[in-house]
DNA sequence: ATTTGTGCAAAACGTTTGCAAGGCG
DNA sequence: CGCCTTGCAAACGTTTTGCACAAAT
Protein backbone atom coordinates (compact mmCIF):
# COMPACT_ATOMS: atom_id res chain seq x y z
CA UNK A 1 0.00 0.00 0.00
CA UNK A 2 2.93 2.46 1.16
CA UNK A 3 4.74 1.01 -1.71
CA UNK A 4 2.16 1.80 -4.45
CA UNK A 5 2.47 5.41 -3.32
CA UNK A 6 6.68 5.71 -3.29
CA UNK A 7 6.29 4.02 -6.96
CA UNK A 8 3.63 6.25 -7.93
CA UNK A 9 5.25 9.68 -6.45
CA UNK A 10 8.29 8.20 -8.33
CA UNK A 11 6.23 7.73 -12.14
CA UNK A 12 4.86 11.61 -11.08
CA UNK A 13 8.27 12.69 -10.94
CA UNK A 14 10.03 11.02 -13.80
CA UNK A 15 7.34 12.57 -16.10
CA UNK A 16 7.56 16.25 -14.44
CA UNK A 17 3.82 15.10 -12.93
CA UNK A 18 3.18 16.64 -9.54
CA UNK A 19 2.17 14.44 -6.32
CA UNK A 20 -0.79 16.81 -5.70
CA UNK A 21 -3.10 16.65 -2.65
CA UNK A 22 -5.92 15.11 -4.89
CA UNK A 23 -3.96 12.75 -6.39
CA UNK A 24 -3.03 11.69 -3.28
CA UNK A 25 -6.09 11.04 -1.87
CA UNK A 26 -7.42 9.51 -4.93
CA UNK A 27 -4.66 7.22 -5.41
CA UNK A 28 -5.02 6.40 -1.69
CA UNK A 29 -8.70 5.17 -2.36
CA UNK A 30 -7.66 3.48 -5.68
CA UNK A 31 -4.96 1.12 -3.83
CA UNK A 32 -7.55 0.72 -1.39
CA UNK A 33 -10.33 -1.07 -3.13
CA UNK A 34 -10.41 -4.15 -4.12
CA UNK A 35 -13.77 -4.30 -6.24
CA UNK A 36 -14.02 -2.68 -9.61
CA UNK A 37 -15.33 1.28 -9.43
CA UNK A 38 -16.45 4.10 -11.82
CA UNK A 39 -15.83 7.54 -11.90
CA UNK A 40 -18.93 8.33 -10.51
CA UNK A 41 -18.24 6.38 -7.56
CA UNK A 42 -15.36 7.23 -7.00
CA UNK A 43 -16.15 10.61 -7.31
CA UNK A 44 -19.18 10.41 -4.49
CA UNK A 45 -17.02 8.52 -2.06
CA UNK A 46 -14.40 11.16 -2.46
CA UNK A 47 -16.11 14.93 -3.16
CA UNK A 48 -17.53 15.55 0.66
CA UNK A 49 -14.17 14.67 3.01
CA UNK A 50 -11.62 15.09 0.44
CA UNK A 51 -13.06 18.07 -1.77
CA UNK A 52 -11.86 16.44 -4.98
CA UNK A 53 -13.73 17.89 -7.80
CA UNK A 54 -15.29 15.68 -10.67
CA UNK A 55 -13.04 16.75 -13.12
CA UNK A 56 -10.13 15.85 -10.73
CA UNK A 57 -11.46 12.47 -10.37
CA UNK A 58 -11.70 12.02 -14.88
CA UNK A 59 -8.26 13.59 -15.21
CA UNK A 60 -6.44 11.91 -12.28
CA UNK A 61 -8.00 8.55 -13.56
CA UNK A 62 -6.70 8.79 -16.80
CA UNK A 63 -3.18 9.39 -15.27
CA UNK A 64 -3.27 6.46 -13.65
CA UNK A 65 -4.56 4.59 -16.28
CA UNK A 66 -1.30 6.27 -18.49
CA UNK A 67 0.85 4.85 -16.38
CA UNK A 68 -0.19 1.52 -15.25
CA UNK A 69 -1.62 1.66 -11.91
CA UNK A 70 -5.15 1.10 -13.05
CA UNK A 71 -6.96 -0.89 -15.43
CA UNK A 72 -10.19 0.33 -17.84
CA UNK A 73 -12.65 -1.88 -18.51
CA UNK A 74 -15.75 -1.13 -20.72
CA UNK A 75 -18.95 -3.80 -19.59
CA UNK A 76 -21.16 -1.98 -22.08
CA UNK A 77 -23.02 0.14 -19.74
CA UNK A 78 -22.19 3.12 -21.31
CA UNK A 79 -19.98 3.97 -18.19
CA UNK A 80 -16.48 3.29 -17.56
CA UNK A 81 -15.19 0.68 -15.22
CA UNK A 82 -11.90 1.14 -13.37
CA UNK A 83 -9.92 -1.30 -11.00
CA UNK A 84 -6.15 -1.13 -9.72
CA UNK A 85 -3.98 -3.58 -10.30
CA UNK A 86 -1.90 -3.25 -7.56
CA UNK A 87 -0.21 -7.04 -7.14
CA UNK A 88 -3.05 -8.63 -9.89
CA UNK A 89 -2.33 -10.30 -12.78
CA UNK A 90 -4.41 -9.82 -15.62
CA UNK A 91 -7.47 -11.39 -16.10
CA UNK A 92 -11.35 -12.14 -17.33
CA UNK A 93 -14.13 -10.90 -16.18
CA UNK A 94 -17.68 -12.42 -15.59
CA UNK A 95 -20.42 -9.99 -15.73
CA UNK A 96 -23.32 -11.15 -14.18
CA UNK A 97 -26.20 -9.21 -15.88
CA UNK A 98 -28.55 -9.81 -13.25
CA UNK A 99 -26.88 -8.11 -10.15
CA UNK A 100 -23.76 -6.41 -12.09
CA UNK A 101 -21.47 -8.16 -9.87
CA UNK A 102 -17.84 -8.93 -11.42
CA UNK A 103 -15.96 -12.45 -11.26
CA UNK A 104 -12.81 -12.82 -12.10
CA UNK A 105 -10.80 -15.77 -13.42
CA UNK A 106 -7.02 -16.17 -14.41
CA UNK A 107 -6.04 -15.53 -18.30
CA UNK A 108 -3.44 -17.12 -18.97
CA UNK A 109 -4.44 -19.38 -20.92
CA UNK A 110 -5.97 -16.78 -22.87
CA UNK A 111 -3.25 -14.27 -23.27
CA UNK A 112 -1.04 -17.08 -24.67
CA UNK A 113 -3.59 -17.63 -27.32
CA UNK A 114 -3.78 -13.38 -27.77
CA UNK A 115 -0.28 -13.55 -28.32
CA UNK A 116 -0.17 -15.78 -30.71
CA UNK A 117 -2.76 -14.49 -32.90
CA UNK A 118 -1.22 -10.95 -32.46
CA UNK A 119 2.14 -12.15 -34.02
CA UNK A 120 0.08 -13.76 -36.65
CA UNK A 121 -1.59 -10.53 -37.52
CA UNK A 122 1.13 -8.18 -37.24
CA UNK A 123 -0.21 -6.11 -34.05
CA UNK A 124 1.02 -4.61 -31.11
CA UNK A 125 -0.93 -5.77 -28.08
CA UNK A 126 -1.38 -3.01 -25.65
CA UNK A 127 -4.27 -4.46 -23.47
CA UNK A 128 -6.81 -6.64 -23.52
CA UNK A 129 -10.29 -7.12 -21.76
CA UNK A 130 -12.28 -10.23 -21.97
CA UNK A 131 -15.85 -10.21 -20.69
CA UNK A 132 -17.98 -12.64 -20.23
CA UNK A 133 -21.63 -11.54 -19.60
CA UNK A 134 -24.45 -13.96 -18.01
CA UNK A 135 -26.09 -14.57 -14.83
CA UNK A 136 -23.68 -15.61 -12.11
CA UNK A 137 -25.56 -18.92 -9.73
CA UNK A 138 -27.69 -16.22 -7.54
CA UNK A 139 -29.20 -14.59 -10.35
CA UNK A 140 -29.89 -17.74 -12.59
CA UNK A 141 -31.99 -19.28 -10.08
CA UNK A 142 -33.70 -16.13 -9.47
CA UNK A 143 -34.51 -16.24 -13.15
CA UNK A 144 -36.08 -19.74 -13.19
CA UNK A 145 -39.23 -18.44 -10.58
CA UNK A 146 -39.49 -14.88 -12.06
CA UNK A 147 -37.96 -14.05 -15.12
CA UNK A 148 -38.00 -10.84 -17.00
CA UNK A 149 -34.80 -9.54 -17.05
CA UNK A 150 -31.97 -9.26 -19.98
CA UNK B 1 -29.70 -12.01 -47.20
CA UNK B 2 -33.25 -13.15 -48.04
CA UNK B 3 -32.84 -15.90 -45.41
CA UNK B 4 -31.96 -13.38 -42.97
CA UNK B 5 -35.23 -11.57 -43.52
CA UNK B 6 -37.39 -13.86 -43.71
CA UNK B 7 -36.11 -14.87 -39.95
CA UNK B 8 -36.46 -11.82 -38.83
CA UNK B 9 -40.03 -11.11 -40.34
CA UNK B 10 -40.82 -14.68 -38.27
CA UNK B 11 -39.01 -13.63 -35.49
CA UNK B 12 -41.25 -10.70 -35.12
CA UNK B 13 -43.96 -12.34 -35.32
CA UNK B 14 -43.26 -15.02 -33.09
CA UNK B 15 -42.92 -12.02 -30.07
CA UNK B 16 -46.44 -10.01 -31.43
CA UNK B 17 -43.77 -7.64 -33.18
CA UNK B 18 -44.17 -5.42 -36.31
CA UNK B 19 -42.79 -6.30 -40.21
CA UNK B 20 -42.53 -2.81 -40.46
CA UNK B 21 -41.03 -0.37 -43.69
CA UNK B 22 -38.31 1.33 -41.22
CA UNK B 23 -36.91 -2.18 -39.96
CA UNK B 24 -37.07 -4.01 -42.93
CA UNK B 25 -34.66 -1.14 -44.77
CA UNK B 26 -32.38 -0.86 -41.51
CA UNK B 27 -32.23 -5.18 -41.44
CA UNK B 28 -31.58 -5.05 -44.94
CA UNK B 29 -28.55 -2.32 -44.63
CA UNK B 30 -26.88 -4.40 -41.66
CA UNK B 31 -27.30 -8.09 -43.33
CA UNK B 32 -25.40 -6.31 -46.45
CA UNK B 33 -22.72 -4.90 -44.22
CA UNK B 34 -19.22 -6.64 -43.55
CA UNK B 35 -17.77 -4.20 -40.87
CA UNK B 36 -18.83 -3.23 -37.62
CA UNK B 37 -20.88 0.27 -37.50
CA UNK B 38 -22.35 3.21 -35.06
CA UNK B 39 -25.87 4.27 -34.45
CA UNK B 40 -24.87 7.30 -35.89
CA UNK B 41 -23.17 5.86 -38.76
CA UNK B 42 -26.45 3.44 -39.76
CA UNK B 43 -28.06 6.90 -39.43
CA UNK B 44 -26.67 8.94 -41.84
CA UNK B 45 -26.24 5.78 -44.43
CA UNK B 46 -30.47 5.65 -43.95
CA UNK B 47 -31.96 9.00 -42.70
CA UNK B 48 -32.02 10.67 -46.28
CA UNK B 49 -32.91 8.14 -48.77
CA UNK B 50 -35.04 5.81 -46.30
CA UNK B 51 -36.48 8.72 -44.17
CA UNK B 52 -35.65 6.31 -41.05
CA UNK B 53 -35.27 8.29 -37.79
CA UNK B 54 -32.45 8.52 -35.34
CA UNK B 55 -34.79 7.27 -32.35
CA UNK B 56 -35.79 4.41 -34.46
CA UNK B 57 -32.39 3.46 -35.30
CA UNK B 58 -31.35 2.47 -31.69
CA UNK B 59 -34.54 1.35 -31.14
CA UNK B 60 -34.32 -1.44 -33.91
CA UNK B 61 -30.94 -1.74 -32.88
CA UNK B 62 -32.13 -2.77 -29.52
CA UNK B 63 -34.75 -5.00 -30.88
CA UNK B 64 -32.37 -6.72 -33.05
CA UNK B 65 -29.76 -7.05 -30.71
CA UNK B 66 -32.56 -8.91 -28.25
CA UNK B 67 -33.37 -11.53 -31.09
CA UNK B 68 -29.75 -11.98 -31.59
CA UNK B 69 -29.44 -10.61 -35.37
CA UNK B 70 -26.86 -8.25 -34.61
CA UNK B 71 -24.09 -8.46 -31.41
CA UNK B 72 -23.17 -5.17 -29.73
CA UNK B 73 -19.49 -4.18 -28.82
CA UNK B 74 -18.61 -1.67 -26.47
CA UNK B 75 -14.88 -0.98 -27.51
CA UNK B 76 -14.90 2.09 -24.79
CA UNK B 77 -14.78 5.08 -27.19
CA UNK B 78 -18.46 6.47 -25.75
CA UNK B 79 -19.73 4.77 -28.55
CA UNK B 80 -21.28 1.41 -29.43
CA UNK B 81 -20.33 -0.49 -32.12
CA UNK B 82 -22.50 -3.26 -33.82
CA UNK B 83 -22.29 -6.08 -36.27
CA UNK B 84 -24.48 -8.27 -38.23
CA UNK B 85 -23.62 -12.30 -36.80
CA UNK B 86 -25.05 -13.64 -39.89
CA UNK B 87 -23.32 -16.46 -40.24
CA UNK B 88 -20.97 -16.13 -38.20
CA UNK B 89 -19.21 -17.42 -35.51
CA UNK B 90 -18.16 -15.63 -32.60
CA UNK B 91 -14.40 -14.25 -32.58
CA UNK B 92 -12.47 -12.03 -30.95
CA UNK B 93 -11.13 -8.14 -31.68
CA UNK B 94 -7.76 -6.42 -32.13
CA UNK B 95 -9.01 -2.95 -31.78
CA UNK B 96 -6.44 -0.26 -33.27
CA UNK B 97 -6.28 2.43 -30.81
CA UNK B 98 -4.72 4.44 -34.17
CA UNK B 99 -7.25 3.96 -36.47
CA UNK B 100 -10.50 2.44 -34.68
CA UNK B 101 -9.59 -0.51 -37.22
CA UNK B 102 -10.56 -3.77 -35.87
CA UNK B 103 -9.38 -7.35 -37.21
CA UNK B 104 -11.43 -10.21 -36.54
CA UNK B 105 -9.92 -13.31 -35.35
CA UNK B 106 -11.08 -16.48 -34.36
CA UNK B 107 -12.03 -18.21 -30.81
CA UNK B 108 -12.87 -21.20 -30.82
CA UNK B 109 -10.07 -22.32 -28.34
CA UNK B 110 -11.09 -19.32 -26.02
CA UNK B 111 -14.24 -20.32 -26.55
CA UNK B 112 -13.33 -23.99 -24.60
CA UNK B 113 -11.77 -21.81 -21.58
CA UNK B 114 -14.45 -19.91 -21.12
CA UNK B 115 -16.96 -22.55 -21.03
CA UNK B 116 -14.60 -24.49 -18.51
CA UNK B 117 -14.20 -21.62 -16.40
CA UNK B 118 -17.83 -20.76 -16.23
CA UNK B 119 -18.39 -24.47 -15.28
CA UNK B 120 -16.44 -23.75 -12.50
CA UNK B 121 -18.03 -20.60 -11.24
CA UNK B 122 -22.01 -22.48 -11.83
CA UNK B 123 -21.91 -19.08 -14.34
CA UNK B 124 -24.33 -19.03 -17.21
CA UNK B 125 -22.82 -17.85 -20.27
CA UNK B 126 -24.87 -15.71 -22.20
CA UNK B 127 -22.66 -13.45 -24.62
CA UNK B 128 -18.72 -12.58 -24.35
CA UNK B 129 -16.52 -9.72 -25.99
CA UNK B 130 -12.40 -10.38 -26.41
CA UNK B 131 -11.02 -6.78 -27.06
CA UNK B 132 -7.19 -6.59 -27.68
CA UNK B 133 -6.27 -2.95 -27.69
CA UNK B 134 -2.99 -1.69 -29.63
CA UNK B 135 -1.86 -0.45 -32.76
CA UNK B 136 -2.06 -2.29 -36.31
CA UNK B 137 0.98 -3.22 -38.52
CA UNK B 138 0.83 0.62 -40.27
CA UNK B 139 -0.20 2.46 -37.34
CA UNK B 140 2.92 0.95 -35.31
CA UNK B 141 5.32 2.30 -38.25
CA UNK B 142 3.91 5.17 -38.24
CA UNK B 143 4.49 5.54 -34.30
CA UNK B 144 7.91 5.22 -35.05
CA UNK B 145 8.22 7.93 -36.70
CA UNK B 146 5.83 10.48 -34.91
CA UNK B 147 4.41 9.30 -31.76
CA UNK B 148 2.45 11.42 -29.82
CA UNK B 149 -0.86 9.22 -29.26
CA UNK B 150 -2.69 7.02 -26.74
C1' DA C 1 -59.91 -1.55 -33.96
C1' DT C 2 -56.26 -2.43 -31.36
C1' DT C 3 -51.77 -2.38 -30.45
C1' DT C 4 -47.17 -1.45 -31.66
C1' DG C 5 -44.04 1.77 -34.00
C1' DT C 6 -42.49 6.32 -35.43
C1' DG C 7 -40.66 11.10 -35.42
C1' DC C 8 -39.47 14.98 -33.11
C1' DA C 9 -37.29 17.54 -29.81
C1' DA C 10 -35.84 17.61 -25.28
C1' DA C 11 -33.54 15.31 -21.64
C1' DA C 12 -30.24 12.27 -19.73
C1' DC C 13 -25.87 10.32 -19.17
C1' DG C 14 -20.96 9.96 -18.60
C1' DT C 15 -17.16 12.39 -19.93
C1' DT C 16 -14.28 16.29 -21.64
C1' DT C 17 -12.85 21.04 -22.02
C1' DG C 18 -11.68 26.27 -21.52
C1' DC C 19 -10.31 29.27 -18.49
C1' DA C 20 -9.05 31.75 -14.34
C1' DA C 21 -7.22 30.81 -9.91
C1' DG C 22 -4.33 27.88 -6.93
C1' DG C 23 -0.33 25.05 -5.56
C1' DC C 24 3.81 22.22 -6.05
C1' DG C 25 8.85 21.95 -7.00
C1' DC D 1 9.08 31.95 -10.09
C1' DG D 2 7.25 28.91 -13.67
C1' DC D 3 4.73 25.28 -14.88
C1' DC D 4 1.34 21.89 -13.65
C1' DT D 5 -3.07 21.22 -11.57
C1' DT D 6 -7.47 22.33 -9.92
C1' DG D 7 -12.43 23.73 -9.81
C1' DC D 8 -16.25 25.35 -11.99
C1' DA D 9 -19.53 25.33 -15.34
C1' DA D 10 -20.44 24.90 -19.89
C1' DA D 11 -19.87 21.90 -23.86
C1' DC D 12 -19.83 17.44 -25.88
C1' DG D 13 -21.41 13.22 -28.31
C1' DT D 14 -24.17 9.35 -27.80
C1' DT D 15 -28.20 7.35 -26.33
C1' DT D 16 -32.86 7.50 -24.20
C1' DT D 17 -37.35 9.31 -23.44
C1' DG D 18 -42.32 11.46 -23.58
C1' DC D 19 -45.73 12.28 -26.33
C1' DA D 20 -48.85 12.81 -30.20
C1' DC D 21 -49.45 10.87 -34.61
C1' DA D 22 -49.02 6.93 -38.01
C1' DA D 23 -49.11 2.37 -39.47
C1' DA D 24 -49.34 -2.73 -39.27
C1' DT D 25 -52.04 -6.89 -38.10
Amino acid sequence: MRQDMIKLKEELELRGLKFTRQRKVIAQKIFSMRKHFTAEELYSMLRKKHHVSRATIYRTLDVLASMGFVEVHDFGQGRRYYESISGKTSHCHFICTGCMKIIEFPSDEIKDIINRMARKHNFTVNRYSINVYGLCEECAKKMKKQPGDA
